[in-house]
DNA sequence: CGCTCATAAT
């Protein structure tokens, strides 16, 4: 601290104004006290007295005067040789212990206070209360204010705001209750500290309690308390009481207004933010860069770039485009909407990158990784964030909850196990598995990557679990097919009063259909429409027409259809189609074959499913009446690609893929294992063939070989011997594929994942956890 | 002479 004053002063002061101490606002009238504004202009304070004393004319250790402490060691060595402190003097000697935190000095001077008797001293016991609660001695500061002979509000407030600075605001509002039972009337400082702790509680209740003591006193309207009051409302999940509070202030600043636009963005209701903004402008209220910053991150949400691009320009036009969050903002802002190249090159410029750039860089590749159009995409973004995790961890800055929830989502998509291992263990060593964000994600990357075991731990050592949690868990069983789990835990869940939303059912009827449970389904499904009012959507009825394609009961599965009451989707035409041609009742499928393509679906998977079915069949007028309609409807080429994971590096694969390193000796030993599968009785499926070449013309046969067998094969040439194999693959395996790569699982005694854009597949030991039938190319 | 207040980016 610069300028605190030295304490040439004696007794004099004391004299100067003897009166002075008598004027706490206790003894004011209530509503005088309460009347909010700044502090008047002292009368004459301490320090204009001191400051005249040690004007020229009386310089510092001149004889006359007498040596009196300046600082508190000399105080200390004062009271050490026995000597007595002016009892006036405590105060400030406090105040320097606040400033520099020196709790020991503290103590000292409180032993002397109590010996001296000085304790019964208003002022002094509040500095004292103060200056325990700023060195964080939370227990001191209490034990003393218990034992005080007198307090006044302003005690009382020391003791609130301190509990409130040392983040133990349900001490804060516990010492409120005993002040309003004490019939003590709190002040506009009492009621804005208990706002604070409310705020840091969540607490709407004692908010709004809070609130009604600031109606009383009428200081709701003052502009700083009604800005709390809608921060608090905002933090409480309240938006309309938010906007109501907002509206209630008379004279709204910049704050008032950043503190609602914001409050919109918190709670997702981004067209009023961006409305409020747009009004805020038009009332002439200058934004600042917090502003600024809350208007792009609505602009971001909605992914409106040509809004976001006018509001940069509002950043340059008020001189904020240099403010490090607003900067993040902004690259934020480019990177969600696809540009990634203008992010980058904003990124490139940062001198200064702090952990949310790095962690925005992150999400924003998440995100990109996760609505990626085409799974090229989704990898570059991907590999692009682990290297920007890399780098993170370089550059010496800690990754936090944001960074690690991301690149956990990031080794997920990618089923990049190793790497999603090493971040495991370090958020254990940094803390932040504690977090339930971190540890939901950590078990959807084991669940993702096919390790349910490691998912179950993951799950059960969560010290508290969401929503989310829950249905990530279930829906892991659910594909691992492991049904009876899948909804035991589902029961779990709805005693622990989590209350489940539209995915967890489709977790738990998809585990219906996978364990052939009808009944359990038929329950569920009903379940969710009237015990918690969730309307079925498409996944809801595709899992129910799964499971009775599944149990190979066709015509049920077209009554269920028929009872939809909207129109039956591609996902659904192709799981009765893949159901028909696995079940010979091709009748039925050629019908479901004519909705289907009636819809003129986009997709190359649901083409290839249509000539594979017809292929099947032998009806070849049909097959190229399909490839007629591809060809017009410019349904490009098929883009059959894999990925595989190893160490710190991703493995790249196309079909028929030649150009890696080790080519020759993959083709040699996918040959070998081929003829062994061969002689155990693997037989190929004929299909139409899937060419990844732009113009190469589709042709029969099994020449080609598709991208996931490349990848396992890689797999099991560089990794250890008793590693499992995970692969990723951007479209659904084809039957061929799926029965080879059951024969390589047995073969090679090996773990097989391969997650395809369907579900994911567990071979083990020649088995396929997905139960064989799956909606297979 | 002691107690106090609000806004932003992942």
């Amino acid at each position: 601290m610069a300028s605190l004053p030295s304490f040439a002063v004696n007794a004099t002061l004391h004299k100067l104004d003897p009166d002075a101490r008598k004027l706490s606002p206790t003894s004011l009238p209530i509503e005088k006290s309460l009347a909010y504004q700044r502090s008047p202009p002292i009368p004459e304070s301490s320090s204009e007295i001191l400051a005249r004393e040690r004007s020229p004319l009386r310089p510092e250790n001149s004889s006359d005067v007498l040596p009196q402490p300046l600082d508190v060691q000399e105080a200390i060595d004062i009271l050490r040789e026995g000597n007595r402190v002016e009892s006036v003097l405590y105060v400030p000697l406090l105040q320097q212990c606040i400033d520099n935190r020196t709790l020991p000095d503290a103590e000292i001077l409180h032993a002397h206070i109590i010996k001296t008797g000085t304790r019964e001293d208003l002022f002094v016991s509040t500095s004292l209360v103060n200056v325990y609660m700023k060195c964080g001695a939370t227990g001191h500061a209490r034990k003393l204010f218990d034992k005080l002979p007198h307090r006044n509000i302003v005690t009382w407030t020391a003791l609130i705001t301190g509990y409130v600075h040392n983040s133990r605001p349900d001490c804060a509002v516990e010492v409120f209750i005993q002040l309003l039972e004490s019939g003590v009337y709190p002040t506009n400082y009492t009621l804005g500290a208990v706002l604070s702790a409310c705020c840091a509680l969540y607490s709407i209740e004692i908010g709004e309690q809070v609130h009604g003591y600031m109606i009383k006193y009428g200081i709701e309207s003052n502009t700083s308390m009604g800005n709390s009051l809608c921060s608090l409302y905002s933090k409480c999940g309240s938006l309309e009481s938010a906007v109501k509070a907002f509206q209630r202030i008379p004279d709204k600043n910049v704050i008032s207004w950043t503190t609602v636009i914001s409050a919109c963005g918190d709670q997702g209701d981004t067209e009023l933010g961006l409305r409020l903004f747009i009004e805020m402008l038009s009332e002439n209220v200058e934004p600042n860069e917090y502003t600024l910053t809350s208007a792009l991150s609505l602009c971001c949400m909605v992914q409106d770039l040509s809004l976001g691009k006018q509001v940069h320009s509002f950043c340059i036009k008020f001189g904020c485009e240099f403010n490090v969050p607003v900067k993040n903002a902004i690259m934020y802002l480019y990177l969600k909407c696809g540009e990634i190249n203008e992010a980058r090159r904003l990124f490139d410029e940062m001198e200064t990158v702090s952990l949310i750039t790095w962690n925005a860089m992150i999400a924003g590749h998440a995100q990109m990784m996760n609505s990626a159009k085409d799974d090229v995409t989704a990898y570059h973004s991907g590999t692009e964030a682990l290297r920007m995790f890399l780098k993170l961890n370089r550059s010496g800055m800690k990754p936090d909850l944001f960074s690690f929830s991301s690149i956990l989502s990031i080794c997920s998509g990618l089923v990049a196990l190793e790497q999603g291992e090493q971040i495991h263990a370090q958020t254990i060593k940094s803390g932040f598995l504690s977090d339930v964000v971190v540890s939901s994600a950590l078990v959807n990357m084991y669940n993702k990557c096919g390790c349910i075991e490691k998912a179950t731990k993951a799950f059960v050592e969560m010290s508290r679990r969401t929503m989310i949690s829950w249905t990530s868990m279930i829906t892991g069983y659910s594909q691992h097919g492991r049904s009876r789990e899948a909804i035991q835990l589902f029961e779990d869940m709805r005693l622990s009063g989590s209350r489940p939303n539209q995915v967890t059912f489709v977790g738990v009827l998809s585990a219906c259909s996978h364990g052939g449970m009808v009944d359990k389904a038929e329950y569920y499904f009903n379940m969710m429409k009237n015990e918690y009012g969730i309307e079925p959507v498409m996944d809801h009825y595709a899992c129910m027409v799964d499971m009775f394609v599944r149990l190979g009961r066709l015509e049920d599965a077209f009554a269920f259809v028929k009872k939809m009451h909207f129109e039956p989707n591609e996902i659904i035409w192709s799981i009765l189609i893949a159901g028909c041609r696995s079940h010979g009742n091709m009748e039925l499928g050629f019908y479901a074959a004519e909705r289907l393509l009636e819809l003129k679906p986009r997709g190359i998977e649901t083409y290839v499913l249509l000539l594979n079915m017809y292929i099947s069949a032998e009806r070849w007028h049909d097959v190229s009446r399909v490839r007629k309609l591809m060809k017009d409807e410019k349904i490009g080429n098929m883009r059959d690609r894999s990925w595989i994971s190893i160490k710190d590096k991703i493995y790249y694969f196309r079909a028929d893929d030649r150009t890696h390193t080790q080519s020759a000796e993959m083709y040699e030993f996918l040959e070998s294992l081929l003829e062994k599968a061969k002689g155990l009785g693997y037989v190929p499926y004929k299909s139409v063939e899937i060419s990844d070449d732009e113009d190469e013309e589709k042709k029969f046969g099994s020449t080609i070989h598709h991208s996931e067998r490349l990848a396992i094969i890689f797999g099991l040439i560089n990794m250890a011997e008793d590693a499992s194999i995970r692969v990723v693959k951007n479209i659904t395996m084809c039957r061929d594929c799926h029965s080879a790569v059951k024969f390589f699982s047995l073969l090679t005694k090996r773990e097989i994942i391969v997650r395809d854009s369907k579900r994911l597949h567990k071979f083990i030991d020649g088995q396929c956890s997905c139960g064989d039938f799956g909606a297979l190319l």
